[in-house]
DNA sequence: CCTTCTTTTGAGCAGATAATCATCCAAAAT
DNA sequence: ATTTTGGATGATTATCTGCTCAAAAGAAGG
């Protein structure tokens, strides 16, 4: 009976996506307008209104802007001959919300969709975050089971439990490819736990792939209190005074690195277990990441020849560029 | 003075439509209200909401639906089987509107824009038609000077003047492609004049480019008195008539054919300038079309071979499979 | 410089959409 | 069988959007 139950239960919920793909269909794509659908489908309006709401809340039904927006692209060409990026795309900013991740998660998934739609067997590299987790919501499916996606970084943290922003096993979902996740915590206990997981296998397997990877996609973060990395248990206090201390001001992949963009030399550091980080990056580098308390991460991650693409808001932009507004 | 009024009318153009890429990323991608965003931009209230709609009629910003709706995939499944295509897309149908091409546009759009995305050159050939021309309008914009497009079928009807819905020229303006239209009219006046069209150098190059194509995008349509070939001009009533006496059903590229899918032996058809219709075709063929009036020739098109991709709405897709409803 | 025609603008309003709330239903737990 | 709980539903209300129209601004021509 259980799990009649269960696909009973699963059953009606697809049908409900099912029922919110045509409703939101006909009211963008169709440009109908409520009242008409519901007659169509025979419900009431404001079920309607619920299907919509849910198909644009489920990303069922995307939105997509295909147009230059001219002072978006003068500050992504400054930023890519600035920095010699391979590209940098910069999506306007919404004032009212300026750590908002949407525009540039959207960005990201056309990105990472143009490359991953490729048939042609390549490996992927993807680190972790907020602002990773949300572009891949905003990709469309795809069945690409030739490609690898490998992950840079751990998922856990020091007490075992998976980040809610696990992004490979999301991004492996999404377009059906093979998924590498490292098995080890974002910060080892001890150097010689490092080196510990370092010598597993599973972990040479990675090294490996990465080496012949196509392109790598990270997030960038500050490091202080209330930054992800100690909000989400991966770091505890102790270790973000040394990192500061040590003169770090942002992190990607769980690398901390000072105002110049150089690996800062602590203890922390040492204890990292993700992919070692690499300056300049052998592949494509794409780091995403806008809103104020990144401006000085992407800064020195810039200057340190971390990135070479970047994925941003105009206001980070304009920050970038160092003009006053 | 006139260049300068030309150029400031322009930039003024320019500007209204960064506008609207602005205001209607805020609205679709950022989820903010009118009024919010006219605060932001320092507009009114209605001066965004009419940007809002000009960047939707542009096509500036798009919608895409994300999901496989049951039926749909069903259908979808059904007729891919049955008639041994590569690939058939169904859309939901809008019973308000059962010959609106909007969706299969979108659908089109999608398969067009995933083919031609690829960076390895690539000869790709286009039909002509509404429905095509709203697939083009839908794509995103592209840069790939290496895929050439070439044309099926000229787009001149007897007059001399070309057609409204020529996709050629568009499509290579979207893509920034090269272009290889046909020099010719649908259809000539005289058997002697065909030949004349067809010894010409350039004709040559369209026939020896498709060739090595690598996919097809062609329209269909019936035969008959306000049928597209007739209501553009590019046939007369006699020939109409003369066609329909003969048989045909439907329309490919010009050519004319019965409801088993086989050329109609008329005087009409070996009239037609377009390049020779394939069947079966020896690369991919992707016919789109929906509504009522498109059914018998999808069906005589899909029983002669001569597609082997197929694109269509919910409603068509069902009467194809022969269903009652 | 004025006139005329066209385009753009914002006010007002009708209609459409979103949010709230009380109610109901069905599945799970007891 | 009864209770509980979570979610779905439709009525109601509040808010937002799209349309119309009159006025203003701007271009074209005299």
């Amino acid at each position: 009976m259980r799990a009649s139950t269960i696909r009973l239960a699963e059953r009606s919920a697809d049908r409900r996506r099912d029922d919110a793909a045509r409703a939101a269909w006909l009211y963008f794509i169709g440009g109908r307008t409520q009242d008409e659908i519901a007659l169509q489908l025979d419900l009431s309006r404001q079920a309607v209104q619920r299907l919509v709401a849910l198909a644009v809340s489920e990303k069922l039904i995307k939105f997509r802007l295909d147009h230059p927006i001219a002072s978006c692209a003068e500050l992504a060409a400054a930023l890519t001959s600035r920095h010699g990026l391979e590209f940098c795309d910069v999506t306007p900013s919404d004032p009212e919300a300026p750590g908002s991740a949407v525009g540039i998660a959207v960005a990201t998934a056309m990105r990472m969709q143009r490359l991953l739609a490729s048939k042609a067997p390549m490996v992927v590299c993807v680190g972790t975050g907020r602002t990773l987790r949300a572009a891949v919501e905003e990709m469309d499916s795809l069945d690409r089971p030739q490609h690898k996606l490998v992950s840079l970084v751990g998922a856990m943290a020091a007490g075992g439990h998976a980040s809610p922003y696990d992004v490979i096993m999301r991004l492996g979902d999404k377009v059906g490819a093979q998924r590498y996740p490292m098995p080890a915590p974002v910060l080892a206990e001890t150097i010689e736990d490092r080196e510990g997981v370092q010598s597993q296998r599973a972990y040479k397997v990675l090294a490996e792939l990465r080496d012949r990877a196509r392109a790598s996609f990270v997030g960038i973060s500050e490091i202080g209190w209330q930054a992800p990395v100690h909000r989400d248990g991966f770091m505890n206090d102790a270790e973000i005074a040394a990192l500061v201390e040590a003169g770090a001001v942002g992190e990607v992949t769980g690398w901390s690195f000072d105002a110049a963009g150089n690996l800062v030399d602590c203890e922390v550091n040492q204890r990292i277990a993700s992919l070692p980080l690499e300056a300049p990056p052998r592949h494509l580098t794409v780091v995403a990441g806008c809103g104020p308390k990144k401006i000085l991460p992407l800064k020195a991650a810039l200057k340190g020849g971390l990135a070479s693409a970047l994925i941003t808001d105009e206001a980070t932009a304009r920050a970038l560029m160092g003009e006053a507004d």
